[in-house]
DNA sequence: GATATTTTTAACTATTTGGTTAATATATGT
DNA sequence: ACATATATTAACCAAATAGTTAAAAATATC
């Protein structure tokens, strides 16, 4: 293995093992020592190839926003419709997770914390996708398809569903019998889910058929 | 003052300052000298009066999410329709953080965390707020009004939206201008978000006119 | 006022933390 | 093979942390 190899393995592993726990954890309840432990390096190893905490957290919240908006706004090129393109979009933001598990765990703790941590470039990144959003509710109120409404709102409304639903999970495990009413409904998958909130939002954003 | 008064009032300053420093640092993050100087208290006289910080931290948690199934509940006594009643139960639920202010951050930092410091009667109050749901919906299916749905997704999304309406309030602010297209936005208060998405929630509910 | 009880405090404690350092090991170039 | 550059490490460090303690202070009771 070339220094250059083994270089870029040590870092993917500090990276990895950081995401990990930063996502669990967050960053003051991560520890530098156990993510040294979990990558299997030594933890001045971090402060040479990365550098110290706030740095590697950034680093992390830079390697999981990228590309989002580039990834949907390709599979969106190839639909024709306002509603087709919509849908679109909801569908990969409430899916998110699948392509990026711990990414509903970083927005919380990045919420929580007033985006104390934010960096400027993952914010572009976001900007970047409800510019999309802002695009195709455009082209539909233009084709008299969706209501004129501001691009934030529906995507609060799916983002925050998305999240609160994978994230609630577990408390949701914890007390599944906490109220005998509740113990009755039906449990939805996460897609069941994720279908059912695009379906609502579609319905709420379109206007009645001419 | 006695000390009955005396001991209520220290408990009520240790308390007010553990609200507003774990809502704003988390559990991990919060420092105990940190809370004890806020309230102005001797740090030992937070083990004396409540616990540990474990124990301080379910207080407060107790202290916030207590009452809220309560508060609606009695709003939604005196109206008559299921769309009434689910207007005031979507005003409160959008609204919640005028009454708490602190109750966003709480909730993102107790998901984000997987519900590791959520309390039982905590869960029980949430899951009592969801019941309602579940009972207003209930009656518009029956009465033709809205359509068949579990409650917990409408209340995610209800709870989603205003949270991270609410905690992203910084990061919009801190990068206003980061995307040009999205400098144009009509910027919208609180209040206007709050019934947009009152708006957007109930169109998806309901069922079309017979 | 004397005594008992409770509250409060400053100082303390053992452990942990993020980060550093100098020595050692390994890789590269000649 | 040797010199130089780079990577890796165990040990170290100062500061911080949650929690504790025993004495002093305050309050209650008779």
């Amino acid at each position: 293995m070339s220094i250059k190899d083994k270089r870029d393995n040590s870092i993917r592993k500090i990276l990895d093992a950081a995401m990990e726990i930063f996502a669990s954890v967050g960053f003051a309840g991560a520890r530098m020592d156990e993510i040294a432990r979990l990558a299997s390096v030594n933890k001045a190893m971090i402060y040479y190839r990365i550098g110290n905490k706030k740095t590697l957290y950034a680093e992390v919240i830079h390697d999981i926003f990228g590309g989002i908006a580039e990834m949907i706004s390709e599979k969106i090129k190839s639909q024709q419709t306002p509603e087709e393109k919509l849908r679109i979009y909801l569908k990969n933001i409430l899916s998110i997770n699948k392509v990026h598990p711990y990414l509903p765990r970083f927005m919380l703790w990045e919420l929580a914390s007033g985006g104390e941590n934010f960096p400027e470039i993952a914010a572009q990144d976001l900007a970047q996708v409800i510019a999309l959003l802002m695009k195709i509710i455009k082209e539909g109120v233009e084709k008299g398809v969706f209501m004129n409404i501001n691009p934030f709102i529906p995507h609060m409304m799916a983002v925050g569903a998305m999240v609160f639903c994978r994230a609630s999970e577990p408390i949701r495990e914890k007390y599944q019998t906490i109220h005998q009413d509740l113990s009755d409904l039906e449990h939805h998958s996460p897609g069941d889910e994720a279908a059912i909130i695009e379906e609502l939002i579609i319905k709420a954003l379109k206007q009645p058929e001419p």
